[in-house]
RNA sequence: GGUGGGGUGGCUGAGUGGUCGAAAGCGGCGGUCUUGAAAACCGUUGAGGGUUUAUCCCCUCCUAGGGUUCGAAUCCCUACCCCACCGCCA
């Protein structure tokens, strides 16, 4: 949630800004909202005021000696007179500032100076490449021929347990699959700093509101009902991670099993997807699943340090990149592309010889104040004063899409593939996976 | 699933229906002392919102939602969560 006070301040410039993200923010709304709050408020605020004091002069009464009785008696007009109107003045106020909340809710973050202008994934920067596509010497086959050729990846199997977009892995793929991420944990949590955790993969609703898919996209979500009430499957591991400091202050000191900022969390979590919008959208092959798996770096960082924590998060996610000497490039998101709670983002793609072009494998954002805001998470500042803190995140990385970079990079004229070198560790001497 | 006990401020933990936003301790912050630190001592210290140049002042919040009452942290109901024991089970 973006600060109501700078809506108050200079609507104006919070609508300019958000026009770079494309968002059109209806200010004749807004005032009409918060005019209706305010005068609600202070109508309801006063009445209560009367109310409570004369429910005091009560209790004095009593204690100076009076009965019950005729103490009540003295107030009873008054309290008559304020009830009359404040019942529908509460009323007023709840849908007053309901209405408020809701509009604040459905209104996204808005971009950082830095970001381009821009409206499609056209028009994001190139910041730099890493490594040369290597230069096969035979017709280069996509991961779903290769998966078949080791006979390691079955889409048509998958389809049967349950439907399109999920996959049956075996073997000595699954093996990798598995290896991929104990290799990227171990990574983060021994050289990077990250502590792991493991999380529920279903959440409730608050949790989404509070890192922003809730409300405005639940058909991207798996719902489950349960008990009669609503649950989600984690589209990702950044919400329970995220919400991990939901409702809390942050000491400086240990005391609720979270120390100082910065805090940092890698998790492995499956996620899934309800890819409502993107049918027909790579239908084949693993890169668009219902479920997949996902190494999640999560950060609580001190506000003046989120900028630089973009930069190093970005930095350990490339660090696997090239550790696997995948080449990739590195692109800042345009506002258009930009997602609703973000201010920043830098997406990582790794190349596909199969695609001849390079796709999206990590995407690392910063999202300032904007989510500490809707959870209410905080740290303490040296005044011991509680202010929110602010989030960063981004994959290091997509499980599935690592997996079938690995497999198309390190085809060989047989269809076999060879394990890279840092992944042997985690292979039990397997050095190429045949076919 | 059954029975019982609980959910209070950053944490632990008191709280009689009537200035209780809430004792006490811990922690934090400021100070005295010290070359410095620790210890000790003194002071201070909940959050959100409204109004205001600012102070003042006002409202809301003791898990959540209802209810009783002039008045609820305190009484009643419901939900959720936690703890203990029993049953069942991966």
């Amino acid at each position: 949630m973006l600060d109501i006070k700078l809506l108050r301040q200079d609507i104006d410039a919070v609508a300019a800004s958000l026009q770079k993200k494309h968002f059109s923010l209806d200010i004749a709304l807004f005032k009409q909202l918060e005019a209706d709050r305010k005068d609600s408020d202070i109508q309801t605020q006063s009445l209560q005021s009367e109310r409570k004091k004369a429910s005091k002069k009560i209790g004095q009464l009593v204690q100076s000696g009076k009965s019950v009785d005729e103490a009540k008696a003295e107030v009873a007009e008054i309290l008559k007179t304020i009830d009359a109107d404040l019942q529908s003045y509460v009323e007023k106020n709840r849908a007053a500032n309901e209405a408020l909340n809701d509009f604040m809710m459905a209104v996204p973050n808005m971009p950082d100076a830095s970001v381009p202008e821009g409206k499609t994934e056209e028009d994001n920067k190139l910041i730099n490449t890493w490594g040369e596509p290597k230069n096969f010497a035979f017709a280069v086959k996509d991961h779903v021929d290769l998966g078949n050729d080791v006979g390691g990846l079955d889409f048509d199997l998958a389809a049967k347990l349950t439907g399109s977009r999920f996959a049956v892995m075996r073997g000595g793929i699954a093996r990798m699959h598995r290896a991929l991420i104990q290799f990227m944990l171990d990574k983060h949590t021994e050289e990077h700093g990250y502590e792991e955790v493991h999380v529920p993969f279903i959440v409730n609703a608050e949790s989404l509101r509070g890192t922003g898919q809730l409300p405005k996209f639940e058909e991207d979500l798996f719902k489950i009902r349960h008990d009669g009430a609503d649950f989600y499957l984690i589209p990702t591991a950044e919400v329970p991670v995220t919400n991990l400091v939901r409702d809390k202050i942050v000491e400086s000191t240990n005391q609720d099993g979270f120390t100082a900022l910065p805090l940092r969390f890698a998790c492995h979590s499956p996620c899934f997807r309800s890819e409502a919008g993107s049918s027909g959208r790579d239908v084949r092959g693993m890169i668009r699943q219902h479920q997949f798996e996902k190494v999640e770096l999560v950060q609580m960082v001190l506000p003046e340090e989120s900028d630089a924590t973009l930069a190093a998060l970005t930095g350990h996610a490339e660090s696997i990149l090239q550790a696997l000497e995948l080449p990739y490039r590195k692109v800042q998101l345009c506002g258009g592309d930009l997602g609703f709670s973000a201010l920043k983002t830098f997406d990582l793609e790794v190349w596909l010889p199969s695609q001849d072009t390079y796709r999206e494998i990590s995407s690392c954002s910063n999202f300032g104040d904007y989510q500490a805001r809707r959870m209410m998470a905080r740290y303490r500042n040296a005044q011991g004063k509680a202010e929110l803190l602010h989030t960063v995140n981004g994959s290091g990385l997509a499980i599935g899409r690592t997996l079938l970079a690995v497999m198309e990079n390190y085809q060989q004229e047989d269809g076999s593939i060879v394990i890279p070198e840092a992944l042997k560790a985690y292979m039990g001497g397997m050095t190429v996976i045949k076919a």
